[in-house]
DNA sequence: GGCAGATATATCCGTATGTGATATATCTAT
DNA sequence: ATAGATATATCACATACGGATATATCTGCC
């Protein structure tokens, strides 16, 4: 556990972030995490086994997400499936990488409209 | 050389991101860099030599940026360092992963704004 | 001149992260 | 029954990051 100060968890991993995203909807098995990011990004990001399971294994040990045991119903249900739900510090560690992410973004593109309105002034 | 396709370098590194980021400003040397990142975060983010050398040897490799032999004025000058500049691909590049942030954030937030109602509905 | 501290670059090494390949097994639809 | 999708897991390699260390120069100050 030993929860420390989220912010020390930021700059978050890019296939960490997505996982605790496609989380925030609800839970989820592994294998609809790896559906939902390539939903997400409309296939320009391809989360293989690889990154995911070792990655969940990382914010297990986190704490960002936890193991549940409730599952649905059993007609939709299938035994192999590990379910995993985001935790209350998963949850704001994401909204912390949210908001820097944004504010890079928005930084980062003043900046560069800046950049090009001086090259335009060059010519 | 050999510049493929730009999307093909995303998602882009932090360390390389905002590496890129400070040089859109204009051209700049390696410790100029580390201070930019450094101000630009407000110090939630600080860059060691370590990642600051690293990463500008793998940007420079991958055509991202170039070293100039323009320098400024020699009263201003320092022999010792060496300037970077953002090339052409390397701002598409940048330009590329700025949207990409932007697009990740957007979703995100909408998503966790939804998942904070549902939450307070089933209070 | 000499000293302290900031500036500047560079490399090393351990750790963290990411990815494709491979393996194994079960489920679903035909 | 069998083919293909679903599902988890691990391995090995590659990339990325960060602290520590080293070396040297510059700048301001006394």
């Amino acid at each position: 556990m030993a929860n420390q100060d989220p912010s020390d968890l930021l700059p978050l991993p890019v296939a960490q972030m997505h996982i605790l995203l496609a989380l925030s909807e609800g839970d989820k098995h592994g294998y609809a995490i790896m559906k939902e990011v390539d939903a997400l990004t409309r296939g320009s990001m391809t989360m293989g086994p690889g990154t995911l399971y070792g990655t969940v294994k990382r914010l297990l040990k986190a704490g960002l997400i936890e193991e549940t045991e409730e599952r649905p119903d059993p007609e939709l249900d299938d035994e192999r499936r590990r379910y995993y739900r985001l935790t209350g510090f998963g949850a704001r560690v994401l909204d912390l990488e949210i908001a820097r992410m944004e504010q890079l973004a928005d930084v980062a593109r003043e900046r560069r409209a800046l950049a090009r309105r001086q090259a335009g002034l060059e010519r």
